[in-house]
DNA sequence: CTGAAAGCGCTTACAG
DNA sequence: CTGAAAGCGCTTACAG
């Protein structure tokens, strides 16, 4: 019988002219079977292109849990260090992951649900869909990371506050003067991370300026350029991200201003390319394999029903964290 | 009845007493329900917190196809770049794809294993695990991206022979007397890559030397520096990638030596990284997205039967091209 | 609008 | 060493 339709255990006993269950002996190396009928089997299975149903399997066996990734654009650089990180921490639990990149053009509700309909959990960066998800996801657990609305599941905050704080001193000890925070641009307005900027700056009684530009190094390194040559007095830059700062050193160069003995910069993220750029940069540190462990944590637990995953916000919070190389 | 195994669909229709397809209508949003029933069942679903089993749904309604992307460490910035690629490239095709990290310090076969129970088709790095892979994959149709080995299945070559000589002719005019081939360390010996490029220059008259450090940018820095210092003629760097690139400008950084003024340095991979760097990276690009599209083609070609996915391989080839930029 | 029956592809006891 | 039966959790016709 040659169709187009994917051979069946069933197809595979006729074939061999063997019953299910003998199939299933030789496909799993089960013993209780002779040498010969297993190779018979083999053969048939082979020349079939039989390969074993992983539902029918899955129903059966229960199969290995499954997280779900949300993530927003694999080639933005910190989301593969998180993205690695969940990776291998699900790995070490026995989880599997599917990774949903949302920035990929297509159609990112369609995405949530059908990732939705293939996991037991997700974790992520659902961003401005946060609202919709509940929909979407059918009541599945879920587990945001640095979530930017109301807290309403499981989420893993990443809070900068006493990074900005510690930075804002050092640029205080070393005679800082006229700092800007660099944020990315946004419709809402400026991002959380850097009003924390502005405030720790202001309580130190800077008068800090805020300029925005879209979120890439270009961009950054254009805004930078321009405000250099503005005229007005700038030695810092306190970028929303390491890519921005690293913008930010691209502009600087462009003006011929030395980094960090005329100005100095700032990123966030501690992406191992800031210690690749000259000047290496300092940046605020976010400590991705503590975000990950914390992610699962809530995710499994919530999975396992030892945490609630509906009505109250389970939270975990993990700092910045300074770390000072040549630029600032 | 409150157990730790999850609800089935029966134990839902129990609760709102009703029948179990009626649990489906409402779950699914089938109509042919009154709007009444439909809450309740609903209400009892989420009491329970009940979840469509996706293996029992995707018995019979067959689910999606699933890929599985193997993948050698997230961390490694050419990666990411990859995964994005064959993610948004499965997803346009209606594939999901799944990731498995193999360099997370995890037994490597287990995992594929494991892998190969889940997905449909396998497409990745396989590196010198080729060989143990068809026991592994059962059967599974395999496409090998850039693979070392002898080539047995579906394959993506990713050859610099092209662009290795326009390098080459390159450096001659521009008047390079002294090349070094700065190769990844390996146990095999110099690596095909840098034995085309060896070969591209010695047709060229050069004597180049070959020298090795570990696959990433603080040793490649470290060897530049010592070669540099040794006190033997160098005047550029061909790097087994654009890491290691990176690098060598540090160490030249290092050194004091003025690229690309006194000394060249050229990576391989085109790495967005390398644009953001200074001097920005001469390099050989790999187009991922073309690479993805071929994957995607064999192993979806090898599902489907039209490709055959045993016995002969099926090869698709990639090529680099030459990218200048400032350092050579 | 609701339910009884059949079946998706597999594995796990249980007989022989 | 091999096979007949039951069942995993769901959906899809088919009746009523």
């Amino acid at each position: 019988v040659t169709t187009n339709e994917r051979a069946t255990i069933l197809d595979v006993a006729a074939a061999a002219g063997v019953s299910r269950q003998t199939v299933t002996r030789a496909m799993n190396d089960m013993g209780g079977i002779s040498a010969e009928t297993k190779e018979r089997v083999l053969a048939a299975a082979r020349s079939l292109s039989y390969r074993p149903s992983r539902f029918g399997r899955g129903l059966v066996k229960g199969g290995k849990h499954q997280l779900g990734l949300v993530i927003n654009d694999l080639r933005n650089p910190y989301t593969p260090e998180l993205a690695a990180a969940v990776v291998r921490e699900a790995a070490q639990r026995g989880w599997d992951v599917m990774i949903a990149d949302v920035a990929l053009g297509l159609d990112a509700a369609t995405m949530l649900g059908d990732l939705a309909s293939q996991v037991d959990v997700v974790v992520g960066y659902l961003g401005d869909r946060s609202a919709e998800v509940d929909e979407l996801l059918g009541g599945l657990p879920v587990v945001e990371l640095d979530p930017t609305g109301p807290l309403e599941r499981g989420a893993v905050l990443i809070d900068p506050t006493e990074a900005v704080a510690e930075l804002a001193d050092h640029l205080v000890a070393v005679g800082v003067k006229h700092p800007v925070v660099l944020d990315a641009a946004s419709d809402d307005g400026p991002n959380v991370r850097a009003r924390i900027m502005v405030d720790a700056l202001r309580a130190r009684g800077y008068l800090p300026r805020h300029v925005t530009a879209a979120d890439n190094a270009d961009a950054a390194a254009a805004e930078v350029e321009g405000v250099l040559r503005s005229g007005v007095r700038t030695d810092a830059f306190l970028a929303f991200n390491d890519i921005m700062a690293i913008g930010a050193l691209q502009g600087c160069r462009r003006v011929g201003v030395a980094v960090p003995e005329a100005v100095r910069v700032v990123g966030v993220d501690g992406l191992p390319l800031g210690a690749l750029v000259s000047p290496t940069l300092t940046t605020l540190v976010v400590d991705v394999e503590q975000v990950a462990r914390h992610a699962l944590d809530l995710a499994i637990g919530m999975h396992d029903g030892v945490l609630p995953h509906a009505g109250d916000a389970v939270v975990r919070t993990v700092r910045h964290r300074l770390l000072l190389r040549e630029s600032a």
